[in-house]
DNA sequence: GACTCTCATCAAGATCCGTTGATATGAGGG
DNA sequence: CCCTCATATCAACGGATCTTGATGAGAGTC
């Protein structure tokens, strides 16, 4: 645990941990907001989402929760389930409407991922 | 789970499910490999996994894992479990020399995503 | 009001994942 | 040889997640 052990042998100003090994490296960016990439790769750490948000994504229009339940051979209970899962990471936006559930991508999260990746 | 089971109670030709609800959707890709995909967001699931590929990704050398260690206050255990995942993920390339193992981005799974994401 | 349809929620089982601590491996140095 | 250093592996715990089946909630129709 200790990492600094060895300076309390050598007081030398050779450095904290006397890097043989590498170059400094980079360091940590504080800017960077690990927990929202993470939180939105963890919605597309699954195939059937990936499936789910390929077929929203290459449709113009809105997706009705039972146009999308025959295309997987899943229970309905389990397509709720990972629908909300898109929703609540912000990939996915939903339009309640007369006893239908409407299902759009929203590009912003995707944008947010790609803008780190890129 | 039959979802045409209406078809036979009206055999008249108004469509499997006569939607009421939404335009026939898009359909399933068969090309698309959501397996791949999948894999490689699961390993950018975590955010210490985020903030391990960002230093990475921002050093122009490799980057021994005793250079990460202090990074980030943790296990040496537990960074070497997340550095499998990201080397099996195939997000990192992994090469030991001497005592260390030096860590580099192999950008091919990130191209795989972004390739998707665009 | 009774019924159907669509979707959400709950409970429970199974599996996976992150985390920790202890230990093993393997290379180098004295 | 023995020791240290860097890293990997193992066992175990807790928590999250996927999956299923059953049930609930709300809207619409008769």
């Amino acid at each position: 645990m200790n990492v600094d052990m060895t300076s309390s042998l050598s007081v030398l100003p050779v450095g904290p941990a006397a890097a043989d090994c590498c170059a400094p490296s980079a360091g940590l960016d504080p800017d960077l907001d690990a927990d929202r990439i993470a939180a939105a790769a963890k919605a597309l750490a699954e195939p059937l989402r990936v499936r789910i948000l390929d077929v929203l994504r290459r449709s113009d229009t809105q997706v009705c929760q039972c146009e999308l339940l025959p295309l997987f051979g899943i229970n309905q209970s389990l397509l709720s389930h990972h629908m909300r899962k898109l929703v609540e990471a912000g990939l996915v936006e939903v339009e309640r409407r007369h006893k239908w559930a409407y299902y759009s991508v929203s590009p912003n999260r995707f944008q947010e991922l790609t803008a780190w990746l890129s």
